[in-house]
DNA sequence: ATTGACAACCAAAACGTTTTGGTAAAAAAT
DNA sequence: ATTTTTTACCAAAACGTTTTGGTTGTCAAT
């Protein structure tokens, strides 16, 4: 069924066929309602080719998904499925496609993005894992394409975002450590040119800043994108090297699970000798044992609220939105209270 | 660019530049040597609606991810990653677009297939978490769309599939265990309408009377799609009742990791006190302590295989194609030697 | 009665390709 | 020398929409 063979039915023009559907206000009720009822009748539903080709607009949303670095852990291919998850319902009702690639490396990656934009000509974009400095923003710009990323970049303004607050959830977990009496804090962070860590990291200071501990650089250390086993190494010389640390912070839930190992190892009971907290996701939360506290991290809302901005990028006069995430912590256990000697 | 322009400058027809990109016959190869070059000076690549419009072909890959059911695991979500990861070099040298979407229940689903033929009009459709009787392989055999499957059904031979031979693979882990003279082995299994678990049971079964020992319905039973604190308090109960037992063979991850947190809870040690051996997986391999001795799940190839066969599919006659995956056992000491006693 | 505004429709152009059905010139076969 | 085949090219149609720039008829305002 085509918008020809519909119109002929409907003794119609093609054009009030295809502006009955679209809605328009030349159109009268009358007709656009018998239109939309044969329309159903037949599923009639624009050939989305035609239609992108006439229209030039695609409605379709890009998305590129790295392999290799951050991404070469499972674990973090999860989180990102858990905001993907976030953005169906709407994907559903507002008919738009999603786009997705996946890259092995980073010369896969930009030419990932090359073909998305001229190639496929997406019209828009959701980037993630953010640089603190990220060329593909620019490049985006240049070119005209919109986006929403999760996460943010240092200096730029013009751009629309979502993101945890990264600073805040650090503080958070430090507060609530404090108030466990804990102030031999070791963190445990990833390489700090993703923007998340570096904000992380400077939740941390400011935390220790603000409860005057001084900062102690033997208990800060960074992996990089190693697995599990690499943290829990660096982690278990921290605690054989510094013995009296009694409570680690972990960036993410592959270095979470390499500090239950090495706690393991040293045979230190985690919520009880030694205590763990981290950033949720769906392995901290279930499949460790013992569940680690965390702050939770609503990816799932932010999911939402990115595809929600991208729609709403489509009026006339868009102004860059931003949604900040403050989450709250969730207590699995695996935080101990030090009793103060009095 | 665009091929008017192109040809203008070549001073061609549309038609010539068309078909010298195309790889027709009829254009010298001096004339294509010279498009080809002016083309890639310019960047130019054909707009993908037009063609797919023109043509009548879409070179779309459609995928379907349950987020609900048994994916709603993240672990099974992770190992559809690997499949598609798997997936991405020939997407890439093919220049196929891949079409994904999320759904969260049954009605979504099949709205989603329904969509993504009739509406977006993908030609190809990967399958995957294939039930012993699956409607939606008559689905797409009726409405001509080709389609390759990971996993197969029972019965139905005319379509074409990549899968794990999961007879030969439970074959292959209890004799495993009987060479370690385990002989009181439990499975937990999942649901078997999903035929994997269904050809799993089968191995089972065939390796116990093989080995003349007769099955016991106490060791086995099966869980539904709960997360694994489900499993591990099944197993628990299972371990309890029966103490005899030396040896689980899990068909999933998260019903592995089930297993772990019962013998952790009865302070059985794995690898000494009992045995427990799985299916491969992102976390049994690694984030489970111990990791666990598993038959590895080649699934990077068969996404690889599986892509391979779609687009052999455009090929004039094309006869439908298998791909069976024999796996290893990948020792990682969760399977303990039990001593006879002589 | 005339003008203006508005409602409701439509024909034709445009979008950028691929494909069909040719033609002219060169080469090969008779 | 003529006919046939092959090579290399091309104009125009087709794909199924959206959009542009109308037209016609009705109603209210003058």
């Amino acid at each position: 069924m085509d918008i020809k063979t519909l119109s002929k039915k409907l003794k119609l023009s093609i054009t009030t066929v295809s502006r009955a559907l679209g809605g328009y206000s030349d159109v009268s009720e009358k007709t656009r309602l018998k239109v939309k009822k044969l329309a159903k009748k037949y599923n009639y539903s624009p050939n989305p080719y035609a239609s992108r080709l006439a229209s030039g607009k695609s409605k379709t949303v890009g998305f590129v998904l790295p392999l290799y670095g951050l991404n070469a852990n499972t674990l973090n291919q999860t989180s990102i499925f858990d905001f993907l998850a976030g953005t169906t319902n709407k994907i559903y009702s507002e008919n738009i496609q999603f786009f997705m690639t996946f890259v092995n490396n980073a010369e896969e990656e930009k030419r990932a993005y090359e073909k998305l934009i001229f190639i496929e000509k997406v019209d828009k974009i959701i980037l993630h894992n953010l640089k603190k400095k990220d060329s593909r923003i620019n490049f985006l710009l240049k070119h005209n394409i919109k986006f929403v990323t999760w996460g943010r970049v240092q200096g730029l303004k013009n751009y629309s975002w979502v993101d945890l607050d990264n600073e805040y959830s650090t503080n958070l977990i430090m507060n609530y450590l404090f108030e466990r009496n804990h102030d031999k804090i070791a963190y445990i962070n990833i390489v700090e040119n993703y923007n998340f860590a570096f904000q992380r990291k400077k939740g941390y200071l400011s935390a220790l800043k603000k409860n005057k501990i001084s900062y102690n650089k033997k208990y800060y250390a960074t992996v990089k994108t190693e697995g599990p086993e690499h943290s829990a190494k660096l982690i278990k010389n921290m605690l054989i090297a510094n013995p009296e640390i009694s409570a680690i912070v972990c960036s993410t839930e592959y270095t979470a699970v390499g500090a239950i190992k090495a706690c393991n190892d040293l045979n230190k009971k985690i919520g009880k000798d030694i205590s763990i907290i981290t950033f949720d996701g769906p392995v901290v939360e279930s499949l460790t044992s013992p569940a680690l506290t965390a702050v939770n991290h609503p990816r799932k809302e932010l999911g939402l609220k990115a595809i929600e901005m991208l729609i709403n990028m489509d009026g006339k006069n868009y102004k860059h939105q931003s949604y900040l995430a403050k989450p709250k912590i969730i207590d699995r256990g695996s935080v101990h209270k030090i009793i103060k000697a009095s």
